[in-house]
DNA sequence: CCATCTTTTGACAGCTACTCTCATTTCATG
DNA sequence: CATGAAATGAGAGTAGCTGTCAAAAGATGG
C-alpha cells in the first residue's frame, strides 16, 4: 500500500535469515512503526501525529505501536549506541589520555549515527529543539548514557563508579554533549557536527579559559 | 476544612495588604494547590495523585488547577530562583575568579532554597528520584537556568552568550548540578548538601584529576 | 450604594496518550 | 497435523490537558 516495508536500513530483516519468521516479523514491524512515525511527523509535525495514524499507515493496531514503544517520544528518539560506545571506549587503550579517548569515541558514534541516515539525525535533533516531551525524553536517554560513562571512567580511572566525583564528571560531559546537539539543530544544522565537537571537548578540557 | 489556607509561608498574602483583594486571592489559591499536592503527595505517592484529588482538597475546580499550572509536575517543582541568582552574579566583583562567584552564589541559591522549607526540598529531588515526569521536567527547567548562566558567563568573560563554547560550558555546569541534587536524593539526603556542592564545583574546576 | 465593566471561576465537552484484559490469529515444535 | 506459545487486535477505561461559555466575584465611576 505504501511501499514502508520496504524501506532500506542497515540491519534489514532479509539480513538475518538465520532468525526465525517470527523475529524478522518483529523486527520489520518495528520498522514499520518507525518510518511511518517519520513521514507523518514531516509532514505534520509531531504534535499534530497522533499514535492512531501511526498505526494505520504502519499496518497495525494502536495497542502494537505501544507494544513496541513505551512511549510516542520512544518512536522518534530510541537508538541503541550506548553497548556500541560502551564497547569502543573499553577497546581503547588503557594508557591513552582520557580525553583523547572520549575524542575518538565521540567522533565514531557520530559518524556511526550519521551513516545509518543523516536525514533522521537531523529531524531528531530538529524535534529536540521544537517538541519539549522530545527534548525531555532525550534528557532522560542521555541520563542513562551518564551512567554508562561512570562506568567507563571507573574503569579507567579506579575510582567508585558510584563517587559523586565521577558522576558529576560524567553528568558534565552529558550536558556539554547534549547542548551541542541542540546548537547544532538550533543553527540549521549548518556547522560540521563533528567540529562542534572537538570545540566542545576542548572546552571541557581546559574550560572556558582559551 | 483543613487548615491549608492558614499554611505559613515567607510570601504569604498577609504581609502585601498593598495588593487588591483580587491579587492576594489569586496567591492564596497558588498556595492551597501547592500546599495539597504536596500533602497528597507525600499520602499517597505522585503518580497515585489526581489532579481532581488536588483540586477537591484545594477546594477548587480542576480547571482551575490547570489554570495555574501548566502540567502536574509543575506543581510541585515551580520556583523562582532564576531571577534570584541572576542578581548574585551580577552582585560579586568583576574581578573574583568565576569559579569563587560560582561557589559563592551556588551556596546562597541552597541555603535560600532550604530555608524555605527544608522537606519540600527533599519531597522534590526525591521525586526527582522516583518520578521520571518529574525528572524530565525539572531538566527542562534547568535548561532555562542554563540559558541564564549563559548570560552571566557572557558578561564576564566578554564572549558571546549564544557560542557553542558558552553554552557548552554552561550546561556543563547544570548536569554537574542536576547529578548533585540526584546523588543527594538516591542517598537519602544523607549528606550535607553544601559539601557535596564544594566537592562538585572541586570536579568541575580541576577536572577528576585527583 | 448602585450600575457597569473586567477578571476569575466552574461546569462541561472533547482529545489523546497510555494501560489492561481477553479472544483470536500466527508462528514454532514434535 | 496437533499442540503449545507468542503476537496481535479490539475494546473499555483512566487521566492529563485544552477549549468554550456562562455565572460569580472583585474593581471602578457616579
Amino acid at each position: 500500500m505504501n511501499g514502508m516495508t520496504a524501506a532500506p536500513s542497515p540491519f534489514s530483516p532479509a539480513d538475518r535469515p538465520q532468525l526465525g519468521l517470527r523475529e524478522r516479523k518483529k523486527i520489520k514491524t518495528r520498522e514499520a512503526i518507525r518510518t511511518a512515525t517519520y513521514a507523518l511527523v514531516k509532514e505534520q509535525g509531531y504534535d499534530a501525529t497522533t499514535i492512531e495514524q501511526i498505526a494505520e499507515r504502519a499496518e497495525v493496531s494502536p495497542s502494537t505501536v505501544f507494544r513496541y514503544f513505551p512511549t510516542k517520544e520512544d518512536i522518534v528518539l530510541t537508538d541503541e549506541f550506548d553497548p556500541l560506545i560502551m564497547e569502543e571506549l573499553r577497546a581503547r587503550p588503557a594508557d591513552e589520555p582520557w580525553m583523547d579517548t572520549l575524542r575518538y569515541v565521540m567522533q565514531k558514534a557520530v559518524s556511526l549515527g550519521m551513516k545509518e541516515d543523516e536525514e533522521v539525525s537531523r529531524l531528531r535533533t530538529h524535534l529536540m529543539v521544537q517538541v519539549p516531551a522530545v527534548r525531555s525524553r532525550m534528557m532522560e536517554s542521555m541520563s542513562v548514557t551518564g551512567t554508562m560513562l561512570c562506568e567507563a571512567i571507573a574503569e579507567r580511572t579506579g575510582r567508585d563508579q558510584d563517587s559523586l566525583e565521577v558522576r558529576v564528571y560524567a553528568m558534565s560531559i552529558i550536558g556539554a554533549l547534549m547542548e551541542t546537539s541542540l546548537y547544532w539543530a538550533e543553527n540549521g544544522h549548518r556547522d560540521d557536527f563533528k567540529v562542534l565537537l572537538d570545540r566542545t571537548l576542548d572546552v571541557l578540557e581546559h574550560g572556558l579559559s582559551e
